[in-house]
DNA sequence: TAGGAGAACTTGTACAAACAAGCGAGCCCA
DNA sequence: TGGGCTCGCTTGTTTGTACAAGTTCTCCTA
């Protein structure tokens, strides 16, 4: 059973994606849709709020609600399972375990992953036969048993640990830089020494707020961007400050 | 005259950040925090939702909401805004227009400022002395005049053109991704050829939808990252697909 | 003791009503 | 003709109510 709102949502989104509301154009009024839909106007609301929070269209108090683009932001899901977004953009995919193995959580680990052993993953994923991405992840040890009885070829991570155990990466955290390309990344990746890599950092938790893994992700540049649209009043991307230095070397797999 | 959400959503933030409800534990539930206010179940929901979209809670149906970080993500202003996120950073901060001239609109630029006639202007952003950042951004035709009439060390353009002609940059798309450092970036920079940079592209328009200018901004890799909390079921940002190709020497808005 | 039924609690969805606040167009007057 | 003002429209905020749906804990029974 889907809620009302999200079908008007749907309406209303293929509205606009099909050209019927073109983009700076002006949208119904609430009272309009509401009536339409034989909704109340709270619904109503609710329906635009999820194309807003798309960056599909914008509103100012008084004035009628505009047309902002016809690009949709896409779930979370997408952002997180390499698999999921690759198979949604109609791309081949692959990925491969180059390297794993048990040990004591170091660092930020133990408060981060809330667990003193973890599983250390290395993993190369690849787009239309080309290596693109090169995962290191550290698990959690409450997933670990999980993550090893899965094929060194498993092709969506994300999907393998749903089926086996039922986990759901619900919350995450991401924090996204260049950086240049080590030893490891340029053999791995096929790229030089020092190309630059988009880094995409990240931690996830299910959704009681229980640590899953964390992750250094590297994507071959060219190969990736990340997109992502926002307006005044609510959007989560943040700058945050560096510290100027990087040291290429302090990998985990680095022999 | 703040809304009474946005002053419960204030308080409830405070006590999320000062440690009164830790990183992992349950929140009030909804009728606790309704009566605690004196305020109606459906405005402490609207009040909850801004801690959700900046990603502090997470909620579940049927379960208590958790507290999912205690690191805040700003404002769009703050996005958008070089000055404005670095003074809250409490960095120090500067900038240089490098060059400045009109040109005819070429390429995609037409459809995307809707004008033809373009100011295109070269800046370097600097913070605590560094140089960390070359903007090169085209702006439309009805907003040029605005922006030459700016000093050439302006410190904060989105503010600079708020005072004068009251513009306000209202929504955003934004691409992000690492590129080559070409020879013009390596120079301005201060960094080597072909060393790693973060390159945000971004489109910004008002509140009408009228499009204001378009960027290529490159981070110096180190100095800047971006970061992003998210939850299944809402999120802005998205990966795209690159075509594996770059090329370092063809700059200035290349499609 | 293990498991299941169920109750109590909590969040999600929907409707209705009212007022506040801002925008835009049309009107009137100088 | 130009400027200012008013009025209607539209979105924003708030309250109240009701029910649906999912979670969690308790208690009872096999």
């Amino acid at each position: 059973m889907v809620a009302r709102y999200e079908r008007i949502a749907d309406e209303l989104r293929d509205e606009i994606l099909s050209g019927a509301h073109p983009v700076g154009s002006q949208l119904p009024s609430e009272a309009e849709l509401a009536e339409r839909h034989g909704a109340a106007r709270g619904t109503v609301r609710q329906a635009i709020a999820v194309l807003a929070a798309e960056g599909l269209v914008g509103s100012r108090q008084g004035a009628r609600r505009i047309v902002l683009g016809r690009t949709r932001s896409q779930s979370f899901a997408e952002l997180h399972s390499f698999a999921q977004w690759a198979r949604a953009n109609g791309c081949r995919y692959g990925g491969q375990v180059i390297a794993q193995r048990r040990r004591a959580a170091r660092g930020p680990e133990p408060a981060r992953l809330g667990s003193a052993q973890v599983l250390e993953v290395l993993r190369v994923r690849t787009l239309e036969g080309e290596p693109v991405l090169l995962e290191r992840t550290v698990y959690a040890e409450w997933v670990a048993g999980a993550v090893e009885k899965l094929p060194a070829d498993c092709e969506s991570v994300t999907e393998a640990l749903y089926e086996s155990i039922g986990l759901v990466f619900a919350y995450g955290e991401h924090l996204i830089d260049a950086v240049p390309a080590g030893a490891q990344d340029a053999r791995l990746l096929g790229v030089r020494r020092g190309s630059p890599l988009l880094r995409q950092r990240r931690t996830t938790t299910t959704h009681e707020g229980r640590p899953v893994e964390t992750s250094d992700d590297r994507y071959r540049a060219g190969s990736v961007a990340f997109s992502i649209r926002n307006s005044i009043g609510a959007n989560p991307l943040v700058r945050q400050a560096g510290d100027l230095r990087f040291g290429a070397g302090e990998h985990m797999f680095e022999s």
